[in-house]
DNA sequence: TTTTAGTCGAGAATCATTCTAAGTCATAAA
DNA sequence: TTTATGACTTAGAATGATTCTCGACTAAAA
C-alpha cells in the first residue's frame, strides 16, 4: 500500500485519510461501485465524510487515470478502478457486473463508409445475459 | 404514417396529438435525442405540452419496443427510435453519435470462464474516435 | 352519444451530482 | 520542527434530469 500511496503523491494528489480510505476500498475492486456505496464504505471509518469529497476524490482519480467511468447503469455512475482496458458482461435481471478481458480491437471490423468519416481510437463493448445465480433462482 | 398510428393503437395506444408529434418527431429520426430536445421540439406543435406527457410517451414506446434507452452520455439519458439491432461509434470532441449496423455476435468470442457463469443473450458495442468534422476544425 | 380508462399539464418531489464558502490540513520549504 | 500556502474537507445549498401527483380532459370503445 505504500508504494501505491507513493504513486499518487508522484501525480500530484495529496494523501488524506478520507482519500486513502477510498483508494483502499477501491483497489483492486471488481463490484463498480457507485458513489454512493463508495460513500457509505468510506462512512464507516470517517463518520463526518461529505458526498463532496468522495466526488471530488473519484474526479481526481479519473483526471490521473486510475478509475474509468462506467455508463452501464441508467440513472448513476458507476466505477471501475481498473486500468488495464476490458469489456463488461451485465446480468439483465440483477444488474451484476462482471470483467471481460479480451482485446477486440482486431475483431471488429467496421464497414468503409464508417472508417470514412471517422478516426477510430477505441472500443467497448457490454455483453447482456444472465447469470448463474439468477438462471437457478429464476425456475 | 396511417399505419404506424395503426401498429401504436394495435399495441394499446391511445393516439393523442402530442403523441402523434412525438412519434413523427422520431421517425427516422437518427439523432440519438435527449428528452430536452424532444420536449423543445414537439413545443413548436403544442406549446402547451409538458415534461410529463414527453416523459409518459417515451416511457410507453419503450415498454412496446419502439424505442431504445442509449446510455451512452454520462448525465442524461438518449433515445434511438431504430428497432434493428445496431451499435453507435461516438465522436470523443463533439459527442456525435452514428449508427453502425453490422452483426457482431459470431466475432465476439467470450472466454470460457464467462461462459460458464453466464447465458450470454446480446452484446452492444460502442466505438470512440473523431469525426471527419472534429478532426478538420480541430487543425 | 355516452362512458370510462387512459392521458394531459402544472408543479411538486426526488435523486444524483455539482457548487459554494469557510474552516482545516498535508506537504514542501525554511 | 515549524511555518506558509494551496489544496482539501465539510455541510448545505444549488442544479439538472427524471419521476410523481392529481384534478381536468379526451380518445376510443360501446
Amino acid at each position: 500500500m505504500e508504494e501505491v500511496i507513493k504513486r499518487y503523491r508522484e501525480k500530484g494528489l495529496k494523501i488524506t485519510p478520507q482519500r486513502l480510505a477510498i483508494i483502499e476500498f477501491l483497489d483492486g475492486n471488481k463490484d463498480h461501485p457507485t458513489a454512493e456505496e463508495i460513500y457509505r464504505e468510506i462512512r464507516k471509518k470517517h463518520p463526518t465524510v461529505s458526498f463532496a469529497t468522495v466526488y471530488n476524490t473519484i474526479q481526481a482519480l479519473k483526471e490521473r487515470g486510475e478509475l474509468m467511468e462506467v455508463t452501464i447503469d441508467p440513472g448513476r455512475k458507476r466505477f471501475d478502478p481498473n486500468p488495464v482496458p476490458h469489456h463488461h458482461i451485465i446480468c439483465t435481471e440483477c444488474s451484476k457486473v462482471s470483467d471481460v478481458f479480451v482485446d477486440y480491437s482486431r475483431t471488429l471490423r467496421l464497414p468503409r463508409e464508417v472508417e470514412e468519416g471517422f478516426t477510430v481510437t477505441g472500443n467497448h463493448v457490454d455483453f447482456f445475459g444472465v447469470c448463474k445465480d439468477c438462471a437457478e433462482s429464476g425456475e
